[in-house]
RNA sequence: GGCGGUGUAGCUCAGUUGGUUAGAGCAGCGGAAUCAUAAUCCGCGUGUCCGGGGUUCAAGUCCCUGCACCGCUACCA
């Protein structure tokens, strides 16, 4: 007997609406929890919001409600995103739900009482000093800074130290390192493995288990002066989420004895291999089995943006080709855990190549020959077709295949593998050519050739069905099957039709899409979002300027400070091209400066205005006049 | 600058613990077929496996080094 299988994803964070990202990563899980379901393996899927914290509550104040109220809208959200894109989640924990609560309390008391192995409290009192804005009443970190003033309320803000509780992770670091190299504690994909090593090498602090400021989050069991931090908290979802401290049948279930995975982006490593299992250390609790951390997509080659208007929103693509193959879309751009680009005109030519031709195509012509010619029934299979055990043993060998490359998270290899026996099935289709066996008067042979593709499609509909859940339902049912004929069993095995089943087809499984590009709407849509007034733009004030001298900023490889004349007075500005241009090379050039620029200090530089450069990609270029003009010339 | 990663056919990528003529899909060109969603099937690629050293009987695969690119990070007004 196998041991129950336990996957999560994140729990996200509600000051936003689902986006693709999110999107990613939960359809990922889903349709690994599903192959595993293939295998009758019991199995828990974890899904969830992240509700506390100080910018929620600020965003339910300006939206004029009570926080959890606002949560509990956004979380709408979420769940509906979800059940679009047919994720099946077993658990949906919020961060708000009462037995988190419990479960964070319960867990933040046994850390405060427990001790380290030389007998020091994991938990200690400290003081955290930070940067806080008295208007914003929270900290802000200096990169946030503008100016060195907070951005909202344009003030500078306080160094303020306030009482914090912190972890002492400094206590686990080498118990957790070997662990990890022991693979006890499973990091994949190896490149992300390397990168937590690393991050011992680099140094690792203990991190502040709780904050006195923020108000909306879990209050401390031993101090409620204070608010559970969030990564303490947030961590805490993947226990609290199956029973810890609430129901411990449940927990001993899904966590003690239940092979337990998480899922994210590597975004979030360090808190997830390093933090999150010393926690669990340290209250004695068994730490996950693997961690696997996918990469990060870009859009056509660049970064998703707003301004770009290159996102991709899931509804968009649901709309466009249906949940199942946006899953399958998502899934196929590139192997599972590596960086990645998601090009879109890729989809539509990936649609109709590998699901329309291909599939739909293969579903499409067995079941309506066998409609033709042989009364809907399915024939019977015959002997001594060319290629029929070739065909059979790649089928019966395909469950194991698959399966192999799913435990190890390749999902792209593990799809293809299926596609794979579509095109054996269409080619054995085609060498066998059943619609002249029929007119040469050998339907028996024909019907055997028929039988076998059923049989492939059969089996096909079952490998692929936990990427495409109800495309495949709808092949099967075409071979009269239903969601009880989905197991990797069954799928082990041919023969498993019935000669003489009933064989219906509809319409087309995958109809194929027109290839045309049509996204002018969304596009417009940006523009108009960011038109500017005649006003606001000849605000900024831009001249031409020379460039006086140059030199490097120490520390800093890509700033150069100038010394430019601007006609009416000379002035020194920094400037981001030094991976661009040389010292010498700028001296001399005239360029075009906005010179009623905000002061800023950049790496300890005064810099007074900002020059002008366009720039795409690894190319950057200076703005300068076409002609020659005096230095201090207007810019209209 | 620090850490990590990547560099294989026009494009997206496979290449397991080093071992015969380096592969797949897509696109392209030519052909066959017409059951099927103008879908399918067959044929066609001498690619400096980024460059340079090295280890080895043998390296795309290991080591060193250089270059290019990507991500995080510091700094990019």
């Amino acid at each position: 007997m196998q041991r129950p299988f336990y996957i999560t994803t994140p729990i996200y964070y509600v000051n936003d609406r689902p986006h693709i990202g999110h999107a990613y990563t939960t359809i990922a899980a889903d349709l690994l929890v599903r192959y595993q379901k293939l295998t009758g393996r019991e199995t828990f899927f974890l899904t969830g919001t992240d509700e506390h914290g100080t910018k929620i509550a600020e965003a339910a104040e300006k939206a004029g409600v009570e926080p959890k109220a606002f949560c509990d809208q956004v979380v709408q959200h979420f769940k509906k995103s979800w059940q679009n894109l047919l994720v099946s989640y077993d658990g949906f924990i919020r961060t708000t739900d009462q037995k988190h609560i419990n479960s964070v309390r319960k867990l933040l008391t046994i850390l405060n009482d427990a001790r380290t192995e030389s007998g020091e409290p994991i938990i200690y009192s400290g003081t955290y000093e930070g940067l806080y804005c008295t208007a914003c009443e929270k900290f802000l970190t200096e990169r946030e800074l503008v100016d060195g003033v907070c951005p909202d309320h344009k003030i500078p803000p306080t160094v303020l130290k306030e009482k914090n509780y912190f972890f002492r992770l400094s206590a686990y670091l080498d118990k957790l390192k070997k662990l990890i190299e022991t693979d006890q504690l499973m990091i994949r994909p190896q490149e992300r493995r390397r990168e937590v090593l690393g991050l011992f090498e680099q140094g690792l602090t203990d991190f502040s288990a709780s904050r006195e400021k923020v108000k909306w989050g879990i209050p401390l069991p031993y101090d409620s002066s204070q608010v559970a931090y969030v990564w303490i908290e947030a961590l805490s979802n993947y226990i609290s989420g199956i029973g810890y401290g609430d129901d411990e049948d449940q927990f001993d279930k899904w966590w003690r004895n239940a092979e337990t995975v998480h899922l994210m982006a590597k975004d979030i490593l360090k808190f997830h291999c390093i933090w999150w299992p010393a926690m669990l250390m340290a209250a004695g609790l068994p730490i996950p089995d693997k961690i696997f951390l996918h990469g990060y997509f870009t859009v056509d080659g660049e970064k998703m943006s707003k301004t770009l208007g290159n996102q991709i929103d899931p509804n968009d693509m649901i709309e466009q080709f249906g949940p199942d193959a946006t899953r399958y879309l998502l899934q196929t751009q590139y192997p599972f855990g590596a960086d990645g680009d998601i090009q879109k005109s890729r989809f539509v030519a990936k649609y109709n190549s590998d699901l329309a031709n291909d599939l739909g195509n293969l579903v499409s012509r067995v079941a309506k020959m066998i409609m033709a010619s042989f009364d809907g029934k399915l024939p019977k299979p015959a002997e001594s077709l060319d290629g029929g055990d070739e065909i059979i043993a790649e089928a019966e060998k395909l469950p194991e295949t698959v399966m192999a490359h799913i435990n190890k998270f390749k999902i792209l290899a593990a799809i293809e593998a299926v596609l794979g026996l579509v095109r054996t099935a269409n080619r054995f289709f085609d060498t066998n050519a059943p619609w002249k066996l029929v007119k040469n008067g050998s339907p028996d042979k024909a019907g055997g050739v028929l039988y076998i593709c059923a049989e492939a499609i059969r089996i096909i509909a079952t490998l692929i069905s936990p990427v495409m859940p109800s495309k495949s339902l709808e092949i099967l049912g075409v071979l009269g099957l239903g969601d009880e004929a989905l197991s990797l069993d069954n799928a082990r095995t041919f023969y498993y039709l019935e000669p003489g089943c009933k064989i219906k087809i509809k319409g087309s499984v995958f109809p194929r899409l027109k290839d045309e590009k049509k996204k002018d709407k969304t596009e417009k849509k940006i523009i108009d979002n960011n038109l500017l007034d005649t006003s606001e733009f000849a605000r900024a004030e831009m001249v031409v300027a020379e460039v006086i001298s140059a030199e490097r900023v120490e520390g800093a490889d890509r700033l150069l400070k100038l010394q430019i004349d601007i006609g009416s007075e000379k002035r020194q500005i920094v400037a981001g091209v030094a991976q661009f241009y040389t010292p010498e090379e700028i001296t001399g050039k005239k360029i075009v400066v906005v010179k009623n620029l905000k002061p800023a200090k950049i790496r300890g530089v005064e810099s007074n205005g900002i020059l002008l450069a366009a720039k795409k990609g690894k190319k950057l270029c200076l703005v300068v006049p076409e002609g020659d003009l005096p230095p201090g010339a207007a810019i209209n």
